[in-house]
DNA sequence: CCCGCGTTTGACAATCATTCTCAACTCTCT
DNA sequence: AGAGAGTTGAGAATGATTGTCAAACGCGGG
């Protein structure tokens, strides 16, 4: 299987390749839901969440329209070391995360210098297109 | 779920917790096939490897293997976007990766002054006991 | 060389997250 | 109100990964 490593952007490089995204209850839901917390929750626990505020959403749902936000880079989406899918609402500018390993706390990180850095050495490999991913793990104060 | 973001490193801090292991044939096999290609290779991959080989070695064997050789540092591991775990062979210093977004090719990269922006921001932050993940993609030449 | 015993293996069942299917439903626009 | 495209939900289906457990193996001692 080949590699997709086309990691966050999705936004439309041509026209407008994107068909309409129709506010639903069910979307609103989970977007509200989302603004709840502050760490990273998966898709499940999120359902989850719904469920007991008395929303029902099916979990389908949830997953497709986290997918969707995803792509469209309204939340931030990584991996736990498990390979599970956990997301986030994010502000829309390019960052990375620092995240506590044990309790999720999450603080949002920028480093100019890494971004300058991974293009640098991608170009030099003769690479193009480039992306990555970056993500910090730790123990929290709280935590510690 | 709690976030285990211990990524790469295993390494014992203290003692030797880690219980022998012992030179199978499987396990050897598993090795070797490592050993014949350079990029990344799901569990799946290096089974199926192994049996055009004539090798028998069981699906859930290498499955084992691959995760205690990754746990020791011999493999690096590293997900696919969908959250598939691949693996390759590689050397024991601490590095990311380059790796070709459509053939899969890699580069192993360094970047001290990444590491120390890491561990700086971490710090910065209060968190301790700091691990990360960075993985680069991009098209390379060939496919570009 | 044979024995004992903890380690490993393998076939297969079991998990588990995620995706698919598809008929019923809801928007949006006219 | 009606048409047509986008959505939803329940449950089946997928697919990677892990668990189970009896049989096979590697290693040190006698």
């Amino acid at each position: 299987m080949p590699f997709t490593g086309s990691t966050m952007t999705s936004t439309d490089q041509h026209g407008a390749t994107t068909p309409p995204l129709r506010p639903t209850r069910q979307r609103r839901a989970v977007i509200e839901a989302l603004e709840s917390f502050a760490d990273f929750r998966s898709a499940q626990e999120i359902h989850e969440l719904l469920g007991d505020r008395g929303e029902t959403v099916g979990l389908a749902t949830v997953y497709r329209t986290l997918q969707r936000l995803a792509e469209a880079g309204d939340v931030d989406l990584l991996r736990t070391e498990d390979g599970e899918a956990i997301y986030r609402r994010c502000s829309d500018t390019h960052h990375h995360h620092l995240v506590c390993r044990s309790c999720g706390a999450t603080v949002e990180v920028e480093g100019p210098a890494v971004e300058r850095w991974t293009r640098a050495i991608a170009t030099e490999h003769g690479y193009d297109d480039v992306s990555h991913t970056l993500e910090i793990f730790g123990t929290c104060r709280d935590c510690g």
